[in-house]
DNA sequence: CTGATTTTGACAACCGTTTTCATTTACGCG
DNA sequence: CGCGTAAATGAAAACGGTTGTCAAAATCAG
């Protein structure tokens, strides 16, 4: 019944990073799984809503997704380079929020936070803007 | 020249909140300027280059555009009912950010962060919640 | 086995955004 | 002032990710 819904997980476990639903539909069909786009939304939906998994959208508005270790509310720090992903808590940030939000008449307070850089890997990895093809 | 574009920046300066494109377009054709739709997104586009507006995602993946005070990196606490927004900064945020991701060998860091909360105006004047329509 | 129910997926519809391209407008110069 | 070139404009088409439609397939109950 929900085979498909697990195969997709499956999917987003073996990642390191944000996987675009396109991406996981893309892998999946190259491994040879027989399933079709609309079930591979509707599955990362399913897990979005039930908390297995973590949406975020890119800047060019994009829905990517990730099986996360916690199910507890916490940010990401996303390598910009290969979307390697770290989790991160930030208790003091939870708190400066909810603050900040009381202070100006605001109730029911949420808040998104995501950390974007460049990890080491990548750093050393790829430096194409030193001696970019200079002789 | 930039004609176009300065009415856009007004439309956007009158707001109190965060306007999409479509509904800036709206309001201008409403009051009876001649502007295409192409025109207000290039308008809005070269503002948010020139660092004249902020811009965000809507959590389905529309992009929202505000003219801000200040210049700086700061942050926003935006009412979700009205979208009414407050600028608010936070240093240590920013130096937590910087921190988080450098633990982890991450450079070039930077960071999205957005507050949402229900306003006073809108948790006194709206509680449809409560007495639905029971008679 | 049979009929009801759910799941699936090919395909079309959607919607915000971007591109294309012909037209208009603005500007510099003779 | 007139003309040519460059920039700006906007209608319409293209685009890309996502969602809806609906009939076929799989699953389940009796």
């Amino acid at each position: 019944m929900s085979n498909r819904r697990d195969a997709v997980h499956a999917i987003l476990r073996q990642s390191e990073g944000f996987r675009s639903a396109q991406d996981v539909y893309a892998e999946m069909r190259a491994e040879g799984a027989k399933i079709g786009l609309t079930t591979v939304y509707r599955a990362l939906q399913a897990l979005a809503d039930t908390g297995h998994v973590d949406v975020l959208r890119t800047d060019d508005g994009e829905s990517v997704y990730r099986a996360c270790a916690s199910g507890d509310h916490h940010h990401h720090l996303v390598c910009r380079r290969c979307g390697r992903t770290v989790e991160v808590a930030g208790p003091a940030v939870e708190r400066w929020a909810e603050t900040i939000g009381s202070e100006h008449g605001f109730t029911e307070i949420t808040h998104t936070l995501e950390i974007f850089g460049t990890c080491a890997s990548c750093a050393t990895a790829a430096k194409p803007l030193r001696t970019p093809s200079r002789a």
